[in-house]
DNA sequence: TTGACATACAACCGATTGGTTGTATGTTTG
DNA sequence: CAAACATACAACCAATCGGTTGTATGTCAA
């Protein structure tokens, strides 16, 4: 279970850790494309261009739909939600430290007493 | 200055890119820990608990702070919220998309007429 | 002062990454 | 049908990654 999640956080985070990859996924959150006009704005050869939409693809932040000869991709932003809500907890785990801290000051009313 | 950005968001969410990262990540946000103590929650050598918690130091994920021969790390919520902005920034981009349906179907009543 | 401890870092290794070119397959169009 | 287009994928390559061991340096404690 919590492996499958890791295993998920590892694909996601990877996914977005570079920045053509970033630039792709911003271009298909705001509306369909295609993967050769994808590929037309970077340079770049086609097939890295194809690798880059299939790793994001595998991290589910992209869905692909095909009409005719094309294939066009789409940005999922629940993937990237899902994301925010990794980093979520993270932010949690902090506010529990504040808290432990706000918590001791609060019993020991001054160290120097 | 975009390169710049582009450079840190490359950095950060390659950080977050790896389990044992993640986890020591929450482990500092959580309190204080000495590199050793780090080191000995997990299989592996020190060398890569220590290379790890680079990563993370580089990416201004974690600070860390000499205590005599000690070197304490401690994670920087500021850093976690940085990527949660980066996060926010692409569902932006996403409601764009949707809010451009919408006008569409409000210009043209209905297609079929 | 001498060990033991805490850290840093270099050198090395196999696996993965991000790129390339080339080839194969299906789809549209003249 | 044939040619052009859109995609997929394999093979390859240099660079980076995640790990190892070994060595050096600074700090604490007997």
């Amino acid at each position: 279970m919590a492996d499958a999640d890791e295993d998920r956080a590892d694909a996601l985070f990877h996914a977005l850790s570079d920045r053509t990859r970033r630039d792709i996924l911003r271009r298909v959150l705001a509306g369909e494309h295609s993967v050769s006009v994808l590929a037309a704005k970077y340079e770049m050869s086609f097939a890295a261009v194809q690798k880059h939409v299939a790793v994001l693809e595998r991290a589910g932040l992209l869905i692909k739909r095909r009409s005719g000869r094309e294939q066009l991709a789409s940005g999922d932003v629940a993937a990237v939600q899902a994301v925010s809500d990794l980093l979520a907890e993270f932010e949690q785990v902090w506010r529990g430290r504040i808290a432990r801290i706000d918590e001791l000051i609060a019993t020991e009313p001054s160290p120097e007493d």
